[in-house]
RNA sequence: GCUCCCAUCGUCUAGCGGUCUAGGACGUCGCCCUCUCACGGCGAAAACCGGGGUUCGAGUCCCCGUGGGAGCGCCA
């Protein structure tokens, strides 16, 4: 039988982290299978659901490159099967109206509090016969009340439940639409999914799933409970620590390929290798070598990782996402040296590309103010003739190129007896505004002559008005 | 409260009864390289939650405890 997996996100916000890691183990459970990967919005909840949150979910899948083989389907454009559905179950006696009011369940569940029992319904509609007229009714499924449900979990293991701790749950509000554990039922089984890939919390709705899916007499598929992703605490996962859109991961500056690296890391390992391609994560992927303990999110590796694929990455690749970073700055490329070249220079002090686009500016665009404590250390009337020297040296220099500037750099510096830094540095400033920059010399070759005499003529005049 | 899940360095993890004086990675701390920031190189500190079993032998299996987490909605 083919493997069938699905992602099934409720719009109710946008792509996080740990639900993105979800649909990653199920992309990558039926790539390496090469089976099908299904997208399936679960929209059934109209007060929260949005088209936003759909549209981030998408944006967020579309970038991290999770492609799906069909879908994406709405649950609310399934509600006539949803019905069908119901209709059959109680048809069949596996469901029942139940009119209880809000109010009555709220009070029986008060009083299990009370006695220390766990809330749920104890069935009092079950064998109702009259129909009180005027009250719309619920329709809960009737739970078997005896014998267990056994779910072979492909991360836990055996987990076994007995059916008495389950109750009949509602599968159809007093409106006619469909809850949440009905839909997944028969999206499931409709779906012909072989795998419910899904986080841990949901270990609790599975045997309720599999005796529904039961009655249907449909088969069950495989479960596998994937822990939780912790934030930088330890505990849960909170919005400013990685519950953000994934979206915001990219307006970071983070490569996808880094975010995907990351969060296959993230419970599951193939011995010591960290460093993994798209293709090797689908090679390597097993669903059964997944833990079992909830994981923390370390923005620290993130980064890193990060770092080591703008370190490594091929040049144009950057470039399409670097460019991306820059148009966000408002900065037009074609005002200064090629993209590629750039990312050469900058490539191994990036963290991420927002980073890099901030640090590149200066390449494309007029310095608007100089760093201040830079200026106040290295734009300083002993740097001045440093600076003059410099500037009419690199006007005579017959060929613009990283090793010119640098013999003119040197020997300036041996001339005064100076270290290379003690030049370098007011140079740097007066390029590029600030103290950090690609080396020196190829920070000038790439600024061109034009603009290197010009930002040290600003440079002096800077020194001499604040002299002043 | 009840049910279920989980437990190796700060963090992500390797380990699937002997090869563990517990390995790798991020981070941290030294040293080297160096025109800034970085990259890189070398090195160091750092963990099997506790207690009982099982076994010739337990980080690895079982039980209990402790500590985390999830669920218990006419949310998903």
């Amino acid at each position: 039988m083919t493997v069938r997996t699905r992602f099934a996100p409720s719009p109710t916000g946008y792509l996080h982290i740990g639900g993105a890691r979800t649909a990653l183990f199920n992309w990558l459970h039926a790539r390496h299978h090469g089976g099908a990967f299904v997208l399936r919005i679960e929209d059934t909840d109209l007060e929260r659901s949005t088209p936003e949150a759909v549209n981030a979910i998408l944006e967020g899948m579309a970038w991290l490159g999770l492609d799906y083989d069909e879908g994406p389907f709405y649950q609310t454009q399934r509600f006539d099967r949803y019905r069908e559905v119901i209709h059959q179950l109680l048809e069949s006696g596996h469901a029942y109206r139940c009119y209880c009011s809000k109010e009555e369940l709220e009070a029986m569940r008060e009083a299990q509090r009370a006695r220390g029992e766990k809330p749920r319904y104890d069935g009092r509609c079950r064998e109702r016969t009259d129909f009180p007229q005027g009250e719309e009714p619920v329709i809960r499924f009737r739970n078997p009340r005896e014998g267990q449900v056994v779910v072979e979990d492909l991360i836990h293991g055996r987990i076994v439940f007995d059916n008495t701790e389950l109750d009949d749950l509602i599968i159809a509000r007093a409106d006619g639409t469909p809850t949440y554990n009905l839909t997944v039922v028969v999206d499931d089984m409709d779906m012909k999914i072989t795998h419910v890939i899904r986080g841990d919390d949901h270990i609790n709705n599975t045997p309720r799933q599999i005796n529904i899916l039961k009655a249907l007499g449909a088969p069950l598929p495989k479960y596998a409970h994937v822990p939780m992703i912790h934030g930088e605490n330890g505990r849960k996962l909170s919005k400013r620590e990685g519950a953000a859109s994934v979206l915001e991961y990219r307006d970071m500056g983070l490569l996808p390929e880094a975010v995907l690296n990351y969060l296959v890391r993230l419970g599951w390992s193939h011995g010591d290798q960290e460093i993994f391609s798209p293709d090797e994560m689908i090679r390597y992927f097993d669903i059964q070598d997944v833990n079992k303990a909830a994981s923390a999110l370390n923005q620290q590796k993130l980064l890193w990782l990060n770092q080591h694929y703008i370190k490594t990455l091929p040049v144009e690749h950057i470039a399409r996402h670097l460019r991306w970073h820059l148009g966000r700055l408002g900065i037009d490329t074609n005002t200064g040296p090629e993209l590629e070249r750039i990312i050469e220079a900058q490539r191994e002090r990036a963290k991420t590309l927002r980073g890099m686009a901030e640090n590149s500016a200066f390449f494309y665009q007029e310095i608007s103010a100089y760093d201040e404590k830079a200026a106040r250390k290295h734009l300083v009337a002993e740097t001045e003739p440093l600076l003059n020297e410099l500037k009419a040296a690199f006007g005579k220099l017959p060929e613009w190129s990283a090793e010119r500037l640098h013999a003119v750099i040197q020997s300036t510096a041996e001339k005064h007896g100076l270290k290379l830094g003690k030049v370098a540095q007011p140079l740097r400033v007066a390029c590029s505004g600030g103290t950090v920059s690609p080396p020196i010399d190829i920070t000038l070759e790439l600024l061109g002559r034009e603009k290197v005499l010009k930002r040290l003529e600003d440079a002096i005049e800077f020194i001499r008005s604040s002299q002043l």
